[in-house]
Order: structure tokens, then C-alpha cells, then sequence
DNA sequence: TTTTGAGTTGTTCGA
DNA sequence: GTCGAACAACTCAAA
């Protein structure tokens, strides 16, 4: 049981700690200004709306995060209180029932959570909803350009980013935390999903950067394309959570390790885009570009779904799809390969693709998910040259060299050797269970480039 | 205001 | 096999 902090009068009135996507209570500076003022209840709120737009094996990870910084807490005296409902109503509700003065948060900068935080402060009335810190390093709004707009262009904002900084972690001992239980919903049963999930948790996540550190980053710079080696970091999940504060991770690399600090550094980017630009979740960030023209009709919707099942006759791209599903993550460099051959190939809507891996991804994030998306489709910022058309072929060769990646998800060539996996259609007798590929690279890359320019010539 | 250099992740073709 | 050029034009950031 956790001691009563002897510098804290009893009388002390009690406050809540809401939590988010901050579902920790190492490096918290919430928790811990929360803390200062007394004892803490720990909520958690199964908002309908936010489940209503994850997938079944993002909302599983998610119950399985909770129930980790349950036991967590439990470990430490106190107890994840879950109630189900509106936040509006639920927080208030619970303010009322505990007499808590006030009610603490990590600041979220996404649209829905901020409208959420002002409808939810304004039914607090008196009691005040109060932001300490947020899930990025440097919080969206703080790197600005010298005329104090915000940046559309990675490699400064990067520069800037660096040069900015980022406060030490917060020194947040959960043993010195006075906790304050209150009874609430069970977390819910996992939804059923087929995919095989990571360790969630705390203790996870910081086993997996440890793991990490110790293996994976000194190479980092050099295999981080390859999905055959396997050998990122696997961070993503936990960033999406919580379960890790990037800061943590960047007091480890200790300013160096460029490459992955730039990857951590694209999540404060994109964060840092949509909150500037809370409709570019949706539309597009360039505006000519909704003049593209996709494909519609049954032909499209059957081609969408050749793709999402993984049987588009490309390997890599079929393996990528594959993993998704059963793993509810893909390695970054397939996405840009899956991605780019739905936009390019097949000529439909990026929009499409990107609610697939919304629906799938255990670490599906808004902000990164939307304009990763953007990017391949040149609709975002920093958008691809048009005559960036990703040759699914050659990037499965490159960058799965040993084709290792693709047996490993389409059991159906493993009888192939080798890097020659990528071209089943040039064996002797290609696999008869594997499907010929859906079209012609070379051709529907000629479409797609012929699309694009009529963009430009109707300007 | 104007100018200048640069912009995550590519591919193809011809020498 | 390797190499460099071509592939549009535009927007952004900073001086």
C-alpha cells in the first residue's frame, strides 16, 4: 500500500487524473502535478466515439494497455477507475462523486480530442481541466518559423525541432503517489481479432526500447528499410499509447543517433501539421489535388479488396497486406510500397487506404496514418515528386534482398529461393495457388503519371 | 520584396 | 553492370 506523502495535509481535497493516450506512470508530468496537490483517482474513459473509429485489434491492444496500468497501479496502492460513457458527463460525474478539485491531463492536440478537452472544461464549470505536458517531445505550437507560422517542411522543422529542445523527463515515482480508488466498469473483453499482438504495457514498452538499444539501433541507419531483418524497433504501439513518453527514449539517445531520432521527430511533425491543420485528416492538404482522378465503381471496390487481402500478385505487396492482418503492424518501408501501389496502380482514393490501416494498425495514430498516406499520394506536405512511382518489383528485391519478408507471409511461395520470390511469373511452373499479377506495373505507372499531368495542364 | 537553394524514402533509359 | 541525366513545376524557408 502506498504511503500517505507525510507532507501532504489530509485535508487535501482530491483530484483526477485523466488518462488518454498517456497510459503510464513513468516520465508522466500530469501524474505528477496532479500528485502534488493530493491524492489521485486514475481514470480511464471508454468514449464511444473513439472506439467507434478503432479497429478490433487496436481497441484489443488498447484493453490490454489498460489492463496493464491497472496492475500497475494496483501494484502501487491505487486502481484504474473505467467508466464507460461521454467524457463530458463521465468526468464531471466522477468530480462530483470524489469532491475533486481539479482534473489533470497530458494535452491532446488531435481534432477530436480537442474539442472533446473544451467540451468537457466547460462542463466542469469551476472545477479546471488542467494540461501538463503532451504526448510529443516538443508540444505542437512551440517550433515555429522566425514569423511565428508553422513549418510544412520536415528537414527545418527538424533543424528547429532539434535546436528547441526538450524538457529532462519528469521525475514521476509512482510509489510517492497517493492513490484515491474508486469504483468503476470492468475493462470489456478483447474484441475478437486474428491478429497476434505485442506485449502491451509499461513494462513492455520499456522492455522493447531496452531490447532495442541493445541490438537494433547501432544498425538502425543501414537495415531500418529492411523487412526482411526485422530489426526496428517495434516503438510505434507504445508511442501510440503512451506506454513510453518519446522523451524518455530521447534522453536514451543521448543526441545522437540521427536516423532514429528523425523518425521519432516525423511523429512531432506530423502532430505538430494537424494541429495546425485539423482538416488535413481528411482532406487534402493540397488542394489541386482533389482534382485527381481515381476509380470508382465495382471494378475499384473489388480491386480495393484484392488489395486488403493480399492478392494482388505482387509478393511484397502481398506480404505486406498479410502481415497487417495478422500482425496489426507492417514495417514502415512496405507501407510506402502497399501505399503507393494503391494510389499508383490501382488509382484509387488514398482516403481508402488510409482507413484500411486505421481499421488495422495497433498503432494507428491520426496524425502519422493521414499524412503518411498524403505523402505517397503527393496530396500531402512535402509530397513525393509526381514521378515518384514506387516499382513494386525492384523495392521488394532492394529492400527484401534475401526474400525472406515475403515467404515468411505468403506461404504459398516458399518453395521459391531467394530474391527471385519477387518474380513468381518468371518460374518455370510459378505456384498454381498464387495469383498472376492483378496488372501491369509498367503500364498503370504510365496511367498514373498521365493523371497527374492532367492536373497541371488544367491549372 | 526578391532571390536562392532545397525538398524522406524513385525509376527508367541510354551511354 | 554502372553511371548520370531526365523526369514539371511548385512551394517553402531563409537570407
Amino acid at each position: 500500500m502506498a504511503e500517505q506523502h507525510p507532507s501532504e495535509p489530509a485535508s487535501e481535497p482530491p483530484s483526477v487524473l485523466w488518462f488518454r493516450r498517456d497510459l503510464r506512470l513513468g516520465d508522466h508530468a500530469a501524474l505528477m502535478t496532479a500528485a502534488s496537490h493530493g491524492p489521485v483517482t486514475a481514470l480511464f474513459v471508454l468514449d464511444d466515439t473513439l472506439l467507434a473509429s478503432s479497429g478490433g485489434p487496436r481497441t484489443a491492444y488498447l484493453f490490454r494497455t489498460l489492463r496493464a496500468l491497472d496492475a500497475d497501479l494496483r501494484s502501487h496502492g491505487g486502481a484504474l477507475t473505467v467508466r464507460h460513457g461521454t467524457p463530458q458527463d463521465v468526468v464531471p460525474a466522477l468530480v462530483q462523486e470524489i469532491g475533486a478539485a481539479a482534473v489533470h491531463v497530458s494535452a491532446d492536440f488531435g481534432p477530436y480530442g480537442a474539442r472533446r478537452d473544451e467540451r468537457v472544461a466547460a462542463a466542469l464549470g469551476e472545477v479546471p481541466l488542467v494540461p501538463t505536458g503532451s504526448p510529443y517531445a516538443v508540444a505542437p505550437g512551440r517550433v515555429l518559423k522566425a514569423d511565428g507560422t508553422p513549418y510544412k517542411v520536415f528537414t527545418p522543422f527538424y533543424r528547429a525541432w532539434s535546436e528547441h529542445g526538450w524538457r529532462r523527463p519528469a521525475d514521476s515515482d509512482p510509489a510517492r503517489v497517493t492513490w484515491l480508488v474508486v469504483d468503476g466498469d470492468a475493462i470489456p473483453d478483447d474484441p475478437a481479432t486474428d491478429a497476434e499482438l505485442p506485449e502491451a504495457g509499461e513494462a513492455a514498452a520499456l522492455e522493447t526500447w531496452k531490447a532495442f538499444q541493445e541490438n537494433g539501433l547501432r544498425h538502425y541507419a543501414k537495415i531500418r528499410n529492411r523487412p526482411d531483418l526485422d530489426q526496428t524497433s517495434r516503438m510505434s504501439p507504445h508511442l501510440k499509447w503512451g506506454t513510453i513518453h518519446p522523451r524518455t527514449m530521447l534522453v536514451d539517445l543521448e543526441g545522437g543517433n540521427d536516423a532514429y531520432r528523425r523518425q521519432i521527430c516525423w511523429r512531432d511533425f506530423y502532430g505538430q501539421v494537424l494541429h495546425h491543420w485539423p482538416s488535413s485528416a481528411h482532406d487534402y492538404f493540397k488542394p489541386d489535388m482533389k482534382r485527381m482522378r481515381y476509380d470508382g465503381g465495382k471494378h475499384a471496390d473489388e480491386a480495393f479488396e484484392t488489395w486488403a487481402k493480399g492478392e494482388t500478385g505482387f509478393p511484397i505487396v502481398d506480404a505486406g497486406m498479410r502481415q497487417l492482418l495478422a500482425e496489426g503492424w507492417m514495417h514502415n518501408r512496405v507501407r510506402m510500397i502497399v501505399a503507393s501501389f494503391l494510389v499508383k496502380d490501382l488509382h484509387l482514393e488514398w482516403t481508402r487506404g488510409a482507413r484500411h490501416f486505421m481499421d488495422h494498425l495497433i498503432d494507428g495514430d491520426l496524425a502519422n496514418n493521414q499524412h503518411g498516406w498524403q505523402w505517397t499520394a503527393g496530396t500531402g506536405t512535402d509530397a513525393a515528386p509526381y514521378f515518384r512511382v514506387f516499382n513494386p518489383v525492384s523495392q521488394g528485391e532492394k529492400f527484401d534482398p534475401t526474400g525472406d519478408y515475403v515467404r515468411r507471409w505468403v506461404p504459398q511461395l516458399r518453395a521459391i529461393p531467394g530474391a527471385a520470390v519477387h518474380q513468381p511469373w518468371t518460374q518455370d511452373e510459378p505456384p498454381a495457388d498464387y495469383p498472376p499479377p492483378m496488372v501491369d506495373h509498367k503500364v498503370e505507372r504510365l496511367e498514373a503519371l498521365d493523371r497527374l499531368k492532367a492536373i497541371s495542364r488544367e491549372t
